[in-house]
DNA sequence: TTGCTTATTCGCATGATTTGCAGATTAGGT
DNA sequence: ACCTAATCTGCAAATCATGCGAATAAGCAA
């Protein structure tokens, strides 16, 4: 996702209005690595600007996404995740704490299937499930749940 | 998943009871390839068991799960899909029909996470987006939207 | 600044998917 | 045939997401 001075460039050479709603959530959505659910960002957002709606936060969410500067992703059938990284990227999701995050991948390239079922693939994603380095330390094993997802 | 003889089998060793329901099912799932949804299986089951309950299908289904006879995987947020497919093995999503083929990857150990980010993966899983052989055939795009998703 | 036009916000209803619950039913053994 | 526990079923309810219409406000023009 662009920066919000960008997005508010955006929004207005498209003839679509700056409200203080949507400028609060660019900059919640800025360089958000966290892969947060509508819930997650309205809930963020209404510490900032009590009266919020939730159904302001989907509109916005969908409008970016359809506009390509947010990119949805569910992982295990749990509610959608917004991710404003734009660079191609698969993510890895901790099994202990939920946490989902952004990885590079070497060597996809190489990756092919196998039988010959004419499939012509566009795109590629993976998704690593495992254990994240913060739950991987003995002594900071204190708050496992702090990001678990619904499912 | 096992046979259907094998899980009446199976069911019967753990004291589970073998319901025209359940039998069934069982049918229905094995060497079943299209992943399909619980309302997709109820549909089907209540063709030939008219007042079959969805919520037979939905316990049976997640009866099985927690056995380990089934597998779930959702696609791009859409509802949950059973696999009765327990090799390993990952998909191929025709974006033109929703049509969900199994594949079969090569070289998938080459596959590495970049970053020195230490999150280390217990599982891999890939997706592959695209067209499938009959989509891509220009004769038989006939129906392409018999499989398509709901999201 | 005022006023106009139209995009936006908001709240509520609705839809889709899934699970909890409790009473009716039935499989499987005695 | 009878008992008992497992199962099935229907309905309520939870969760996530979208449609809709009325109220509101952004951005522009005068």
């Amino acid at each position: 996702m662009r920066s919000p001075e960008q997005l508010v460039e955006r929004f207005r050479s498209e003839g679509l209005k700056i409200t203080p709603q949507r400028q609060l959530l660019f900059s919640l959505l800025h360089e958000n690595a966290e892969h947060p659910t509508a819930e997650a960002l309205y809930t963020t957002a209404s510490a900032q600007m009590p009266g919020i709606s939730l159904r302001t936060v989907y509109q916005t969410l969908t409008d970016l996404t359809e506009m390509g500067e947010l990119s949805q992703v569910t992982f295990d059938g749990g509610a959608v995740r917004f991710d404003p990284n734009l660079t191609d990227h698969h993510h890895a999701v901790c099994n202990e704490c939920g946490a989902i995050a952004d990885v590079s991948i070497d060597h996809l390239d190489a990756v092919s299937i196998s039988e010959p079922n004419h499939f012509s693939p566009s795109s590629t994603s993976v998704v690593f499930h495992g254990t994240c380095a913060r739950c991987a330390t003995p002594t900071s094993n204190l708050d496992k749940s702090a990001n678990n997802q619904t499912r």
